[in-house]
DNA sequence: GCTATTAGTTTTGCCGCCGTACTTATTGGA
DNA sequence: TCCAATAAGTACGGCGGCAAAACTAATAGC
C-alpha cells in the first residue's frame, strides 16, 4: 500500500482534471524510453515489453516519428523466421536544449541533441567574484547566444529549453539565487535576468549544481538507481539527493545542505562560524592543509589543486597518505548520516572527492560499515564521479533532455504538406 | 521541469501500458478528495474546484455512490438564488480499516470505518521481550480476530486491509521485520506469519513504527504539508520522513535512522557501540538523567515516565529546567541536520518528546535558527505530535484508508439486483 | 405565475486503447 | 518453385471515458 492521497495535484488547488490526453501522453513517453534504452528495438518488442497492444504501439510509433523523436532504420535481419522488425531508434537531430553554468571560477554552456550528442560546448575562465552579478549575467548570455547559434546551425531546430547551474541556493520555481556564497550573490532572479537578455521564447530553469550533477550521474548509468546522493567537495561541501527516482526538494528547495553538519564540536572554526562542521574536515582547504600543506593558501582553480592532489596521491608519500585516510575517514562519517537518513543506493563523489576518490574511499567504506545502523543491508557503493567537473553543465543539458522524455508532446508536430 | 523519466515505472520492466481506466481512477480519487476535505459540496462545486465537467462530475460520484464511498445528504438551502445543490458526504460505513501495533511494552488494534470513526480500540500491556516471537504474533492474531469481528458486527462491511506498525527496520515490500532492537527481533516475516494466522483474503502490510506516525500526523492536519519529519523519543530516537508528499523508503526501507548520528565524538557510549549518538544525547534514558535522575534506572512504560517527566517540567525545578535546555540544545542540533538536509516544513516530535515538548522547543528553535545554512527561509516550525502514542496504531489504520483514497477502484461496486 | 439563476442529466462527439482480422515479409521444407 | 509456418505491422470496429452543449429541475425574487 503507499501513502499519501492524490496530495500534491490536490494541493494545487483548482484545475487539472485528468483526461485521455495524460494517457496517451504516459505512452508516448513510455515507447520513447523503450526505443530509448534499447539498442534495437521494433514496434513488436515494445509492444511485448510494455504490456500495450501492437495496433497501440504502431500509432503511438507513428506520432514520435511526426515529432522527429525516433525514426526507423533499416530491416532486423537476425535470420530468424517470419517477417523481420522494423527497428526504431532515436532521431532528434533537430531537437536541442542547452545547459549553462555559473560557477566562481568559470562559466560554461552545453549543447546537446536529444540523443546527448554534444553539438556546443564551452568554458570560459571568468571570476565570478570580482565581476558584478549583471556584467556576469551579460557574459552568460552572450555565451548563450552563441550556443543557440550554433545548435540552430545545423538546419531548422528546436530548442527545447535553456537550464542553468549554480552553486548556492536556489528556488527553482522562481529561478531566482537565493544565496551562493562563493559568488557572494545574494537574491539574485536568474531566470528573469536570462529572459530579458534572451528573449522568453524559450524556457529557462535555475537549479542548484548539486542538483544537476546529481542527475547527470544518475542518467550516466546504465540502470540508474531510484536512490543516489551525490557529494560534491570544492570550497564548500554539498550533496544532490535523489530519492524515490526523483530529486529531493524540500519545502523550499533547501536540500542537501550537507556541509555544515556538526561532526566534531572541538574541531576547527568554519567559515560559517560555528566549529568542527564537516567541511572543516573534508573540504578542499582542509584537505590540502592535512595531505599537501604547500599546495593550500594558493588562489587557484579548485580543479588543478584537486589534479595536484591527486598526483601527490599516486607519488604516494606518507605525509600524503595519513592525510587522506584522516579525511576518508571523516568522508565515512558523512556518508554515514546520509546513509543513515536515506538510504541511497549508492554515494556518487564528485568534485575533488571524486578526483582523490580511489585515495579516500578504502577508509569511508570502513567507517561507513561500522556506522551504518541497518547494517550491511543498508551499506552502499561508494563510487568516483563519470564526469569529473563536468557534471553540472551536463545536469543542466540533460534536464532539459528528460523533460522531453517525460512529455513528447512539449515537442511539435510536424507540419501537413498543404494540398 | 521535472526530474527523471518514467522512471520507476520503467524500471519495473513488464507490463502495465496506461490506459483509461487509469483516467478513471485518478478522477475518481480526485473528486473522493474534494469531498473528504469540503464540509459540504456538490457536485456543481467540485465541477468547478476540480476542472471536469458537471457531467463527469455526475458520473464519477455516482459511481463512488453505488461503491459506498459518499452519499448525498440533503439540499443545500442557503437562500441563493438558483436550484439549490445536492450535497456529498463521505459515507463509508461499510467499509473499514484495521490497524495493528507492536510495541516493546503492548500491543494495540484500532479499527476505523473510511471517514475515520473509530469503532474498535484496543491495548494491552505486554512484554514482547520477554515473550518469544511466535507467542508475540498468536496474541497479536487473536486481538486482531477479535477486532475485525466487532468491525463486521454491524452488518456486511468490506476490511480494506490490514497494517501493522512495528519499532524496528522493515522490509516494506515483503512484510518482514529485519531488525527491532526493543524486541530483540531479527528476521521475522510478520506479514507472512499473520496471514497464516488470519488467512490471506486480506491485504497486510507491514511498516516502521516512525513512518507510520509521520503519516497520521500529516493527515491530522488542515493542510498536510509536502515535507514532513516526525521525529520519535523513547528509548530510542528515529525519524519517519515525508517528502514530496510520500514516504522517503530508500533503497532497502532503512531510513529516517538518526538516533546514531554522532554529535558528540567524545561523549557518551551509546548502546550501539560507538560514542556521542544523539540518542545519548536525547534518547528518554539521558534526558531522565539530566533532568530528574530520581526516575532513571526503573524498569516501567516510557509513557508514565514520559508524564513524570512532564509533572516535574511543570513543577518547574531549576535542576529540570536545567535539564530540559540541555536537551532541547541537542534536540536542536539533531533537527538543524534534518532542516539542512531535508528543509521539511514542518517538525513533529513524537512520543516522550511530544509530551515534553514546550520546555524544549524554546532552545531547540535557538539551535536551530542558529544552524540552518540556509537561514530563515529554511527554518521550519517545530511542533508536538498531535497523537502523542498512539500515533503508530493511527498511522497503520489511516494508511489502509488513505490507499483507498488513492484508488477507490478497490472497493467492490455493489452487485446489481437481478431482474 | 413568470423570469433569472443555478444544479444536475442526457446526448452527441471525439480521443485513445483493445481485440480481431488482415496484409506483408521472411524462413524453410516439399 | 511453391507453399506452409511464423512473425511484424496495419485496418477496423468496439468500448470506456471526458467534453460540450442542450435540456430538465428546483429554487429566489418579483
Amino acid at each position: 500500500m503507499a501513502e499519501r492521497g492524490s496530495g500534491a495535484a490536490a494541493r494545487l488547488g483548482a484545475s487539472a482534471g485528468v483526461d485521455q490526453t495524460a494517457v496517451r501522453r504516459a505512452n508516448l513517453a513510455r515507447v520513447l524510453d523503450e526505443v530509448r534504452r534499447g539498442e534495437v528495438v521494433s514496434r513488436a518488442d515494445i509492444a511485448t515489453s510494455s504490456g500495450l497492444t501492437k495496433a497501440t504501439v504502431s500509432s503511438l510509433a507513428a506520432e514520435l516519428i511526426d515529432r522527429g523523436l525516433i525514426r526507423e532504420t533499416g530491416l532486423r535481419r537476425d535470420g530468424a523466421v517470419g517477417r523481420p522488425g522494423r527497428s526504431l531508434e532515436l532521431d532528434g537531430g533537430g531537437i536541442t536544449a542547452l545547459g549553462l553554468e555559473i560557477n566562481s571560477q568559470y562559466l560554461a554552456a552545453r549543447g546537446t541533441d536529444l540523443a546527448g550528442r554534444v553539438i556546443v560546448e564551452r568554458r570560459l575562465g571568468f571570476d565570478a567574484m570580482r565581476a558584478d552579478p549583471e556584467t556576469t549575467l551579460d557574459r552568460l548570455a552572450a555565451i548563450a547566444r552563441e550556443a543557440v547559434t550554433e545548435l540552430s546551425g545545423t538546419g531548422s531546430s528546436f530548442l527545447a529549453g535553456i537550464a542553468v547551474a549554480v552553486p548556492g541556493l536556489v528556488d527553482a520555481e522562481t529561478g531566482r539565487v537565493r544565496y551562493a556564497p562563493n559568488l557572494e550573490w545574494r537574491s539574485i532572479p536568474i531566470a528573469e535576468a536570462l529572459r530579458e537578455r534572451l528573449g522568453d521564447d524559450v524556457p529557462i530553469v535555475v537549479d542548484n549544481e548539486a542538483n544537476l550533477s546529481a542527475l547527470a550521474e544518475l542518467h550516466s548509468m546504465p540502470q540508474p538507481p531510484a536512490d543516489l546522493v551525490y557529494l560534491t567537495g570544492e570550497a564548500g561541501v554539498g550533496a544532490g539527493l535523489i530519492t524515490g527516482g526523483r530529486l529531493l526538494r524540500g519545502a523550499g528547495g533547501f536540500t542537501g545542505e550537507i556541509g555544515h553538519v556538526p561532526v566534531d564540536l572541538d574541531g576547527q572554526v568554519c567559515g560559517c562560524g560555528r566549529r568542527g562542521c564537516l567541511e572543516t574536515k573534508i573540504g578542499l582547504p582542509a584537505v590540502l592543509r592535512a595531505a599537501a600543506p604547500d599546495l593550500a593558501d594558493q588562489d587557484v582553480d579548485p580543479q588543478e589543486q584537486a589534479h595536484a592532489l591527486r598526483q601527490r596521491a599516486e607519488d604516494g608519500g606518507p605525509e600524503a597518505m595519513a592525510g587522506f585516510d584522516e579525511v576518508g575517514r571523516w568522508l565515512g562519517i558523512g556518508v554515514s548520516v546520509l546513509v543513515n537518513l536515506l538510504n541511497p543506493e549508492v554515494v556518487v563523489l564528485g568534485g575533488y572527492l571524486g578526483t582523490v576518490a580511489p585515495y579516500l574511499v578504502p577508509a569511508a567504506m570502513r567507517e561507513l560499515r561500522e556506522r551504518s545502523v541497518a547494517g550491511d543491508a543498508a551499506v552502499c557503493r561508494i563510487t568516483a564521479s563519470t564526469y569529473g567537473f563536468s557534471a553540472a553543465v551536463r545536469g543542466a543539458s540533460s534536464i532539459v533532455i528528460e523533460e522531453i522524455f517525460r512529455d513528447p508532446l512539449r515537442i511539435p508536430a510536424a507540419e501537413k504538406a498543404a494540398g
